[in-house]
DNA sequence: GGTCCTCCCTACCATTTAGTATTTATATTT
DNA sequence: AAATATAAATACTAAATGGTAGGGAGGACC
């Protein structure tokens, strides 16, 4: 006590070890909701108990209240991650310079890609109701954003010719359906890999679109099964 | 008084009385399931209490018991009319007589109807793990038969010419995810109406699945917007 | 009028489960 | 090695809710 400990002592490196911890927390913070979000997925929100995920984590529950202060927010994070996925596609859909048809399917794949990603495996989105009123309408307005996004790239699509004429509204609801629908009947274990399924539904995706004249008329190149 | 009003005009039709009674036992009880049915599919199941239930019929909890012996009865009854809809389709689709890509429209359309009717509107199938383990496995196995049949017309119409190469499987969970979905963003108060969605979306589904070089390529005159 | 019979309601019980208070172990710092 | 801070476990509380028991109101039949 003859000196207090602070500022020269702690110095040489408070930084690091704080920020291995820091990461070490981090780590642990994105296990449960990783492990979180699969339940979530598998189960639904309201039949998974903080029990439930703490035994699969093989940890007590009051251990993951240092992660996540509730539940909710444990469904917002996954929310979230969701939404990131989404907004990365648009993201990457932005950038590529082309058309609207073939900016609409880079988006899609890449929020394809999010749901099979261990973590973006997230919960079937229609769990809104259970999120703190507030969260709640955080995450409605930015989904309804991507919403919005998804119907103008489809609107571009049309004008540039390479979508047929069709509602744009109404067609982002089928591809979004298509995709958010994915994760009810996706197994790691099914016979599909998400590649495959990605390019099947691409496909399907792009000749449902497309214009009928459309100069190049894809199609994947499946496998006859007989 | 003079006059008990009962036997003379009771008399010609005793057995009416008693039918009534069943009668009206039998509206009260798909009341109850209808109310369930929107309540569950908007909120989810196991956000909606038994009390939420009783509450918007106006009666009380106990009430609900007469007519149904438990909450999972009343999801079990959910998912035995969705899968009504889907093998009515399927009835539907195997008495026409034309190519394997017109039987699935037809049978996809019915489903659709049944998706948007009153009762129908049913609980997002997802909740399969709230169910009675016995009524789960037969939930299950019903849903697998509906599963295998659409993608038999799938199989159906590639080997005919109607629909393009490709997978079955895949091509079936895309089509049934479009429409799985519904439930998931249709309200009433939407500015489309159940007509409209189910013309749009047979209209893609059509596109989307027709082989490439089909002699009649049907899209559906969508009303050019701007 | 008296007796069922049907229906429904007011309590009530029992279970599940989100979240917390308190204690014990572990590692890091001086 | 002592001290401190962090993490995790045990044991608990409180609220929500599925389901039930028992009673009361009203019509139907003798």
């Amino acid at each position: 006590m003859s000196d207090t400990p602070s500022a020269a002592t702690r110095a040489p490196a408070p930084g690091r070890a704080a920020f291995d911890r820091d990461e070490q927390r981090r780590r642990k913070r994105e296990a449960v909701l990783r492990v979180a979000a699969s339940a979530f997925n598998r189960r639904g929100f309201a039949n998974t108990s903080m029990d439930d995920v703490a035994s699969v984590l093989g940890v007590s529950k009051p251990t993951l209240y240092q992660y996540f202060k509730s539940k909710q927010e444990l469904l917002y994070a996954c929310h979230q991650v969701a939404m990131d996925n989404g907004e990365a596609g648009l993201a990457l859909a932005a950038a590529h310079d082309g058309t609207g048809l073939e900016k609409l399917i880079i988006y899609l794949r890449r929020y394809m890609e999010g749901i099979f990603g261990d973590l973006g495996n997230c919960p079937v989105l229609t769990d809104v109701d259970s999120l703190v009123p507030e969260d709640r309408a955080n995450v409605v307005a930015r989904r309804k954003r991507i919403s919005a996004a998804t119907k103008e790239l489809i609107a571009l699509g049309v004008a540039d010719g390479s979508i047929g004429p069709c509602d744009p509204k109404l067609a982002s609801l089928f591809a979004l359906g298509v995709v958010n629908w994915i994760p009810a009947w996706y197994r790691d274990s099914g016979p599909n890999t998400p590649e495959e399924i990605m390019e099947s539904f691409a496909a399907l995706l792009i000749s449902g679109l497309a214009a009928p004249a459309a100069p190049k008329r894809q199609r994947a190149k499946a496998k006859p099964k007989a």
